[in-house]
RNA sequence: GGUCCCGUAGCUCAGUUGGAUAGAGCGGCAGCCUUCUAAGCUGUAGGCCAUUGGUUCGAAUCCAAUCGGGAUCACCA
């Protein structure tokens, strides 16, 4: 084995099939800039694709970007209301962070309309509101007046009220007016519409940019929300679907242990999982994948097992193909982000703060020097934005995760850092010994074929068993869609790697033919080491 | 209430196609820099694998129940 691959870069990737598989992930909204949330999900599906590629499929990188709706609407009223002309360029605000922070203004001024409201409503009185939602109102406050104060039960009816009270102030009326102007096509609104996600869109970029992250191919709903109505026509046709009295349509999936859900308004207007439905059809006329993984939270569990379900029913082509890669929430030591509470964690915040860190612990070290300016930044960056993908991937995709920002910053034990460490180490090796090779690392002569003499030694031999398993990790990660695989496995090779290196000397092996022997096993981890990191989207230097 | 996920060391996590004394990292304690980078290495303490019952020669792993945590069940997306 190590004859044969200690040389070979790109030892443990598998040659290339004719299936092609679809990725999606990312696929924010308009409205906020990426959070720390967002920075799981988009590590994750970068990550699982290019594992995919690495056993040989052909990935194509998705990206449906949520641009229309009432949240986008929100932050182009308050933008209108409160923004007098605000651009990125006139506050130097990032594009995303500023029709965010609109977004929060709105979110403020109709928590202040609203109160009033909620007031009237507690009280009993809910002549502010009309109709049915009149008739509600009362309904609530009755039972309200039943139950224990405090308890679960009221805390559920007084949510509902709030949303009651929500609905009905001018804001809301004014945003609701405002999404049906850009249904209608209003030439004024579709404008603002495209100048503040054009915003967005430039924020984004500089984030995606940033962290590494790209796509192939990006959907946009405002192009795709008004597919999918007519396989919900067929379905009606074939008797998978029923319509109901007032007109809307829906499934029952109670059989498969699902309830009943809803595919269209009874106003004919379409839902989300209308539209997944075309976009399966619109995905496969553009790239006929064979599977179509995606990356979405696991709060949408429910939402993806009833589209695959509708997607079978409907014989979709390839609908058996799509595998819901569900993700849990990343949490704070202190519990959930909130964004009300002012927790939510910002991505671009936070990867500044990390390189940060990475540049003060650096300096701690005292290992700065022999570095240019440049070579520095480039390092901080590599150390600060590794430990971060490193931190939010080393864990099962499917837990739950507790970020600690402390513990994210560390650079001892198992981090990225740890492992960047060890390459370093390595690099240096082969510096040494291979001069003129200080770019490549990769010796221009072959070393000649020494058989080793003496046997094995204990941690020679474990580091050479575990080289050989990077095939086997390469298949395990990719079946289970699961990078953290990937980054156990590259943790142990460091780990080993590391004792070894501590143990027995390299330059001055106890024979010629140990050394040669060792400078092979040198090699080859460091090639392991920056291929498996690079499936993680992790670079590695070469000195640090 | 129905469905689904989770519960392993003080903390964060591996290990779950059943197999030998349950593993890491952080934190604690004790050591190691005149030899290839100490962002490292070595040693040590710390666990009734939530609880109870079952299947089995054998269970952290499979099954059931219970307790605790979470998600979801919208004419929202």
């Amino acid at each position: 084995m190590l004859s044969e691959y200690y040389d070979d870069p790109s030892f443990g990737r598998k040659p290339p099939i004719a299936e092609t598989i679809m990725v999606e992930y990312s696929s924010p909204n308009t409205n906020k800039p990426l959070h720390l949330g967002h920075l799981r999900n988009n590590f994750l599906g970068w990550s699982i694709a290019e594992i995919l590629k690495a056993n040989g499929y052909n990935v194509v990188k998705t990206c449906v970007v949520n641009d229309r709706g009432i949240h986008i609407c929100k932050s182009m009223l308050a933008w209108i209301k409160f923004g007098n002309g605000a651009t990125p360029q006139s506050t130097g605000i990032k594009g995303d962070h500023l029709v965010g922070d609109y977004y929060v203004m709105f979110e403020n001024e109709l928590r202040t309309q609203a109160e009033p409201i909620m007031q009237q409503l507690l009280k009993g009185d809910s002549n502010l509101l009309t109709g049915e939602e009149k008739i509600k109102a009362q309904q609530l406050w009755k039972k309200l007046q039943e139950l224990p104060a405090g308890g679960e039960k009221g805390q559920e009816i007084n949510n509902e009220l709030r949303e009651l009270a929500r609905y009905n102030t001018p804001l809301m009326r004014e945003v609701r007016e405002m999404l049906l102007k850009w249904e209608e096509h209003d030439p004024a609104t579709i404008e603002l519409w495209k100048k503040m996600n054009g915003w967005v869109y430039e924020g984004f970029d500089i984030t995606y940019r940033r962290i590494g992250v790209d796509f192939d191919k990006i959907y946009y709903e405002s192009e795709t929300y008004l597919l999918g109505k007519k396989y919900v026509e067929e379905g009606l046709k074939k008797g998978i679907f029923f319509r109901k009295e007032d007109g809307s349509i829906w499934v029952d999936l109670s059989k498969d242990g699902l309830d009943e859900k809803l595919l269209l308004r009874k106003d004919g207007t379409s839902v989300y999982i209308t539209q997944d439905l075309g976009l399966i059809r619109l995905k496969y006329e553009d790239f006929h994948p064979d599977q179509s993984i995606y990356v979405i939270g696991d709060e949408q569990n429910y939402h993806m097992k009833a589209l695959k379900l509708i997607a079978m029913k409907l014989d979709l082509p390839k609908a058996a193909g799509i595998y819901h890669l569900g993700y849990g929430m990343v949490e704070l030591p202190g519990g959930k982000m909130k964004s009300r509470e002012g927790t939510v964690v910002d991505a671009d915040d936070l990867v500044d703060e990390m390189i940060i860190e990475a540049r003060k612990k650096s300096a701690e070290q005292g290992k700065i020097e022999g570095f240019t300016e440049d070579e520095l930044n480039q390092l901080y960056e590599v150390i600060g934005l590794g430990g971060l993908k490193f931190f939010l991937l080393k864990v099962d995709p499917k837990k739950r995760m507790v970020f600690n920002p402390e513990e994210s910053i560390d650079l001892h034990g198992f981090t990225a850092t740890f492992i960047q460490y060890a390459y370093a180490r390595i690099s240096s090796i082969l510096r040494k010994e291979y001069p003129a090779n200080e770019k490549s690392i990769i010796p221009s002569e072959p070393m000649p074929s020494v058989i080793p003499s003496e046997p094995l030694l204990l941690l020679e031999k474990e580091l050479i068993l575990l080289l050989e398993q990077f095939t086997t990790m390469i298949e395990q990660s990719a079946r289970e869609h699961d990078p953290s695989v990937i980054a156990n496995y590259a943790f142990r090779i460091a780990q080993t790697f590391n004792s070894f290196y501590s143990k027995h000397s390299v330059s001055n092996a106890e024979t010629p033919g140990k050394k040669q022997l060792r400078l092979r096993i040198c090699l080859m981890t460091s090639h392991v080491i920056k291929s498996a990191m690079g499936l993680l989207g992790i670079q590695v230097p070469q000195r640090m």
